[in-house]
DNA sequence: TGTACATCAGTGAACGCGCGTTCACTGATGTAC
DNA sequence: TGTACATCAGTGAACGCGCGTTCACTGATGTAC
């Protein structure tokens, strides 16, 4: 009951956890402000801590901002995992189908409900996305979005359902289209669509990268 | 002589020109620094005046983006405009699919050549380019991108090579396959990919839409 | 178990920065008579 | 053609802001003996 996570208990002048805390706060900036309100000072202040104790933990405000990106391209990976797992269809080549969709409604799900930690994820000028896994939260490795969409096209190719020529580069294709519109419904002038408009929007897309992967 | 544009010579107490001058130091601020770039103090350094002159042309230094952001998306139209001319082709239907391409190739020709006013022509958190024809800087009305790509579109069902009932919506497709693409390689992991790698995607992108709008 | 001491994780004050915006102003321009 | 005056487009000084970063510091923690 002492040590234990944000409790009122035990927090004595050494933190406990300041690192996590931090970060933490930088998410809930980053949330609803972006990246451009991922500030140190902000960030220290909603952690209930002098702004220069953050030195203790990151470099400087760029290293902060960074490993908030980096939660948030986690954070994006595990709902592309999520939506893949969820899907029940029992015939291989429907499935692969159906997950290579399922992944593509995550990313754009995750653009427009968290539009704030989707523009971070994206914010860092070097990626954090492109290698291959990140070390997560809270230890276990968690693949990056592109790891997870390619995975789908791999299984699309076992199934038979993707001629094995056209695998080639096909991260790019449906990649392209689903970042696009995720980008064009969140800064772009779809962001004025009515809601009805939007959805048959979010479905042509997910049809164009099947249809186009073929 | 006299009242000549940028000229040394009649430049007294008034200006002469100031919201053009400011427009364009805007311009050269973004071309390099992205729409943050895009300061009051700065923008009327480089025209050569006192910052709060600003504010006889301008509401404030948002409404001196916007302006700024605006004449990007114009020159986006224009050199996709320019690059449908350049197609050459007779055969009616292959000219467009050729015009098609060359849409959205200008269109990522554009955000890799000039990623400042990419990024700023996209800034402003409502559209500038949804809407019809824009006051162009001339006075001549200029198309916005949606329209150019709008009439490909319509160009390719005119000619048959696009059945009709997939024109509904079509402008989603390929539009978020292009800005996608273009996105990715400007702020995402795609920007460490190789030349080579990069011609490549960018291939199988814009075949993609082909192959996804029919 | 007790003590000395190195290390670590915080504090608090201060720095300089460029920004947007407001204020009262003044010199230039153009128009009415 | 000349003059009075309103309007317009600039100036210059000042404001308050929050930021990132650096400095010398001090209280807490853990370890060697």
């Amino acid at each position: 009951m002492i040590a234990g996570g944000r409790g009122e208990a035990a927090r004595g002048y050494h933190h406990g956890n300041l690192r996590e805390a931090l970060v933490a706060a930088g998410l809930e900036l980053a949330r609803t402000g972006g990246p451009g309100a991922v500030v140190l000072r902000a960030a220290s202040r909603e952690a209930g801590v002098s702004h220069n104790a953050v030195y203790r933990h990151f470099a400087n405000q760029e290293g902060l901002l960074a490993a908030v990106a980096q939660r948030c391209m986690v954070r994006l990976s595990e709902l592309m995992i999520a939506g893949t797992e969820r899907v029940r269809t029992r015939d291989p080549v429907r499935r692969a189908g159906a997950r290579l969709e399922a992944v593509g409604r995550a990313y754009i799900d995750f653009a427009r409900s968290e539009p704030g930690w989707f523009r971070t994820a994206f914010s860092s000028a070097r990626s954090h996305a492109d290698p291959g896994a990140t070390p997560a939260p809270d230890g276990a490795p968690v693949p990056s979005p592109y790891d997870v969409l390619r995975t789908a096209l791999d299984d699309l190719v076992a199934v038979g359902a993707l001629p094995p020529e056209r695998r080639d580069g096909a991260e790019y294709a449906a990649w392209s289209a689903v970042h696009g519109l995720s980008s064009l419904l969140l800064d772009g002038p779809l962001s004025e669509l009515p809601e009805p408009e939007i959805e048959r929007a979010i479905g042509v897309v997910l049809g164009s990268v099947g249809r186009g992967l073929m």
